[in-house]
DNA sequence: TTAGGGTTAG
């Protein structure tokens, strides 16, 4: 059976992947709670073909609820005599990508390939774009390979792909060259979507110098930005901070005639926020309503947060009765912004009130909101409490994020619990959650102070054997961690690979090295060599 | 009647 082979597939390589780094990791769903998911939903392939037709239709523009769903439809649909069209293989492999589940699309591919199902530009162009996605541009500019093998002629979305393959290697200049080498070659005649695709990319990347020269030069080649071109420019600018560069952009597009919209107005605002450019922030917004455009709940979210910053909470719970007032309803972003307010603040009763609130108004906390109410009790060292939030999102069925794990752990190394602290750190493994570098600086930090400086350097270790490449703040980390435990030599030996990666010690490397200096009787040579190497 | 893209909030 397809299916079998390709379930047997999936988990070989789902297992393979943590220890082959050249194929890219699997993103499949943990099995599904429970309690959520009390009746595992079977899809049944359309008897009829036009049903199959709507069907694949349907989920080739929203993507299909459960990765089984695809996997089921994709093994019927082999079965059936005769076979559906490449079109509506096409259309399957786009709801799967939808999904963005990239690893299993081209899984999906390959078994294509092998059981002759044609395959055509469609497929292979859609295909590259998921290597691109899975940071494998080198797969995807192999597939060029397959598509001239097979007699097609890649068009204007096979090469878009390959820009936004060079762009997501922050390879611009090769995309560019990319780009005008097509152009010279008279290979594509680039659209409006290759356009976006460049600016947003080169925006995104926080290249937006970059992204104005690429505005100018689509206007040269006849293409007329429009409003989303000019807001992808004008939030890549507030998001870099250079408020006056997109307020530049923001009058330009006024003088050209495009219309700014909500979306325009909503960025300008958060950059003013974030500023502190409050008189101006009053200004867009009535500049906002003079132009007869409301503001949305994403722009009353941003005045939300603005002042939660600001330590004005009264003030965010004004906005929040504008937004009610208005119908343009508080959602789960607002609320949980809120309760990080309370909780930054320590106050406890007023986030769980807004909890209460929620619950009221049928809006359920995620991930996000429970890592911020038990990030505040690990804070306040109460891990017992977090642990029981835990408990209690498992039970509502919410996912706990790699963030959930790092908050947990950060809170079992603050009580000296670091023992519980590496079983929850295996624990999330098995879950299939992989930890990320902040995850391996909390172990390593806690290790260090509760003075288990050998299980943070074999932990150092175990991190670089599972790729994961150290930055300034680990090694920082670890060489105060064999500082503060007098193992002199090992803490000179990190210093050295930092100094090799440009990595400087920072302001508590310096401290400490300078405090050890001071107090230790003889002075030992390794600690001056070390001081005097953080110096230079 | 298939592939690339569409911008804003915690």
């Amino acid at each position: 059976m397809a299916l079998t082979s390709l379930k047997k597939a999936l988990s070989l390589v789902k297992s393979a992947s943590s220890y082959i780094h050249t194929f890219p990791p699997l993103f499949l769903n943990p099995t599904p709670n429970p309690i959520s998911n009390p009746k595992p939903h079977i899809p049944i392939l359309p008897k009829h073909p036009m049903q199959l037709k709507n069907l694949l239709v349907e989920k080739s523009k929203f993507g299909f609820d459960k990765l089984q769903d695809a996997l089921h439809l994709f093994d019927g649909m082999l079965h059936l005599d005769p076979r559906p069209s490449v079109i509506d293989f096409n259309q399957l492999l786009a709801g799967v990508v939808r999904m963005k589940e990239y690893s299993v699309a081209v899984l999906l591919f390959r078994e294509m390939c092998v059981l002759n199902v044609p395959v055509d530009l469609y497929t292979i162009s859609s295909v590259m774009n998921c290597w691109c996605r899975l940071r494998r541009v080198d797969y995807g500019f192999s597939m060029l390979g397959g598509i001239i093998k097979r007699g097609f002629v890649a068009d204007v979305v096979t090469y878009s792909c390959l820009i936004e393959c060079y762009l997501s290697e922050l390879r611009f200049a090769d995309a560019e060259e990319l780009f005008c080498k097509l152009i010279r070659l008279r290979e594509i005649e680039p659209d409006v979507y290759t356009h976006w695709m460049v600016i947003n990319g080169l925006c995104k990347r926080g290249k937006c110098n970059v992204a104005v020269r690429w505005l100018r030069f689509m206007e040269n080649g006849g293409c007329e930005p429009n409003t989303v071109t000019y807001s992808i420019i004008i939030d890549g600018f507030c998001k870099q901070g250079l408020v006056d560069n997109a307020m530049n952009i923001f009058s330009e597009m006024i003088k050209k005639d495009i219309r700014p919209d909500v979306v325009t107005y909503s960025s300008m605002i958060q950059g003013l926020c974030s500023s502190n450019r409050w008189d101006d922030v009053g200004l867009m917004m009535q500049e906002m309503i003079d132009m007869n455009i409301s503001p949305n709940v994403h722009t009353f979210n941003i005045l939300v947060n603005a002042y939660c910053k600001a330590g004005k909470v009264e003030d965010a719970k004004r906005i929040i009765e504008i937004m009610n007032k208005r119908g343009e309803y508080p959602n789960i972003v607002t609320y949980s912004t809120l309760v990080q307010a309370y909780c930054s603040q320590g106050e406890m009763d007023g986030a769980l009130a807004v909890l209460n609130t929620m619950a009221s108004k049928h809006i359920y906390p995620n991930s996000y909101t429970y890592n911020i109410i038990m990030d505040a009790y690990c804070k306040k060292l109460r891990v017992d409490i977090a642990l029981e939030i835990f408990k209690q999102m498992a039970w509502e069925g919410v996912k706990p994020t790699v963030e959930t794990y790092g908050i947990l752990l950060h809170g079992f190394c603050l009580i000296g619990k670091s023992v519980e602290a590496l079983n929850f750190f295996y624990k999330m493994q098995n879950q299939g959650l992989k930890p990320c570098i902040v995850t391996y600086c909390i172990l390593l930090n806690g290790l260090c102070k509760n003075q288990n400086v050998d299980t943070a350097l074999s932990l150092f270790h175990v991190m670089e054997c599972n790729g994961l490449i150290p930055d300034s703040k680990t090694y920082n980390i670890i060489v105060r961690g064999c500082l503060h435990n007098k193992k002199y030599s090992e803490a000179s030996v990190f210093m050295d690979k930092m100094a090799d990666f440009s990595f400087l010690a920072d302001a508590s490397t310096t401290s400490l090295l300078e405090r050890l200096l001071s107090s230790e009787e003889v002075g030992d040579a390794i600690l001056h060599s070390m001081h005097q190497k953080s110096c230079n």
